[in-house]
DNA sequence: TCGCCTTGTGGGCAAATATTCATTTGGAAC
DNA sequence: GTTCCAAATGAATATTTGCCCACAAGGCGA
């Protein structure tokens, strides 16, 4: 007979509790204050913990009709194999936070997946919103490789960190890339490309059944510049050159044809793998001015699967 | 190009969308107003509508580490294959307001099985929270089952109706089991049996993969006297024959062992399948007076899972 | 030991939210 | 067309919540 007493939780017990007294219970936080015996101000804090941190995931369970038909829209003119689109959550609020559950359930279906899969991912912002939105869930049969080099141009290895984070929560293998995610010269890229261990990574991922990914737009506002991967004058140039997107860091032009660039020598990491119905590469991305890159990436079959907010669908569909 | 715009947006669709708003975008009900082009009110009424209507899921993402020990001493102490034990809300609240949604989750597993399974259903109030708090999912490729008669001593057709409910949720075949939960005679009875169809329902339902039921305490307050299947007298008599607890209506003792009653051979439905490892059955139950009758469930194997709460599983240990 | 800083606590208050109630509106029955 | 009822609305109000601040406890270096 082993009856466990509560002796003393840890907070974030304490906030779990807290939390579900308040948000599945309904009880006031003078209730829940009574109830654990603390103070209302304390319980307020607890709630508010728990929120902050991830403990409580709310969920939309109604397909809003407009969403429902921006898909079929998007769906059919894109031919896609999965296709999501969230409400949007207004003009000047993060996008991220809007697709970012929606691309969690959509990910958490894929390693529900019983027989063994392996799973790509990129990085950037929606990634790691995904990854932080997914919910608690044991995947061991599956196998994460990521696309992308997790090496910063600072040095620092964790570059948004998505493989490492989603590995820890599902506790499946893993495979990050640990190259730069561009090099200084096309030499050092080359040669840590034909590391062995390298290599072994990237055939891994060319082999991907399911394939995650952010799209970046190459505007004044382009990731890849706000990141520091590149430099302003060499943003300027590929403008030039009709860049209009990127996936993977692998920059595209407005119909959505990868452009041969000299930067390219320098990437790291690889293209995502290569669209087929069974084989869903699904970008997750939202926002007005990733419109053109998103539109250009779907165009071309770059992405087959997509999960964006509302005004971003239409902004694609009216392209 | 077909851009649809939003002309006459169902209720249900505004109350999604300002809810999503609330919980999701974090705004406030003023500016959710301001956005949706209504009155203050409005807005509230409709968050407050999406979450009776059950459009909006909350779900903790956090096992405290005090019902993940009760979970463990119950999964040894009983051998169950399956077990979840949820945080209470305080001793006078409806319990079932805390399981359902475990019991929901647990049985979202089940459905998003590829392979087609039989999955068994009983009533009562539990079943009906749980299959209240099943989100959207499609499911066609199982078979549900009801364990008991879906007519009601007033004749109506409806005891809880779980199984309509679900299969109308998930898309799934479903056997009702259409004879009354009790007959006044022994005979009429068995010519309900009798009949192939039913006779066919209860093959089906012997041959479950998984079943999910509540459990009935036989104190004063048992459901089968409150829901009007048993008459007073009818109660007291069966607890002088040592009733304390029931499953699909069939009553057993302290140990767990099924009484033969008279009133057995008026019962239509059928009885809980025998528990097998790879064949769960689920108990879906929780308070205070139950406590005896998941005790005497769990010691005999009439069931080999459960989801409940934390008073009940300490409650239940105890014993 | 003393200050100093970090961290957590409770009181109070303004903002946000829920509820109540009187009133209007829309529609069905007559 | 009228009447009646039920549902929806907006105003008023009560309750609840989030936030700021002042303060206390405890660690830590001087």
């Amino acid at each position: 007979m082993n009856i466990p007493v509560e002796l003393d939780p840890s907070i974030d017990d304490q906030a779990a509790r807290a939390a579900w007294l308040y948000y599945v219970g309904g009880l006031t936080q003078d209730q829940i204050a009574a109830e654990m015996g603390v103070s209302r101000q304390r319980a307020q804090r607890l709630v508010s913990r728990a929120v902050a941190a991830g403990l409580i995931h709310v969920r939309l369970n109604h397909h809003l009709a407009s969403c429902q038909e921006l898909e079929t829209a998007l769906r059919t003119r894109f031919h896609l194999v999965r296709c999501r689109v969230m409400p949007g959550l207004g003009p000047d609020r993060d996008p991220v936070r809007a697709i970012a559950p929606a691309a969690a359930a959509e990910l958490e279906r894929v390693l529900r997946e019983p027989e063994a899969l392996v799973i790509a991912l990129g990085t950037g912002r929606a990634m790691r919103g995904m990854v932080e939105a997914v919910g608690s869930i044991e995947a061991p049969q599956h196998c994460l490789v990521s696309l992308i080099g997790n090496i910063a141009p600072d040095g620092s290895a964790s570059y948004f960190d998505v493989i490492m984070r989603l590995a820890e929560k599902v506790h499946a293998p893993h495979y990050p890339m640990p190259v730069p995610v561009i090099s200084d010269t096309a030499e050092e890229n080359a040669t840590f490309q034909s590391l062995g261990p390298i290599r072994k990574v990237r055939e891994l991922a060319r082999a991907a059944n399911v394939t995650f990914v952010g799209v970046g737009q190459m505007s004044d506002d382009a990731p890849l510049l706000t990141d520091g991967f590149l430099k302003p004058a060499e943003l300027r140039e590929v403008q030039g050159a009709g860049a209009v997107g990127e996936v993977a860091g692998r920059i595209f032009d407005a119909e959505g044809r990868y452009l041969d660039l000299a930067i390219n020598r320098r990437l790291g990491g690889m293209q995502a793998p290569p669209t087929r119905p069974d084989r869903p590469v699904i970008g997750i991305a939202a926002g007005p001015s990733k419109i053109p890159a998103i539109a250009a990436a779907l165009r071309s079959g770059i992405l087959n699967g997509l999960v964006t907010d509302e005004a971003t669908a239409r902004g694609v569909l009216a392209l």
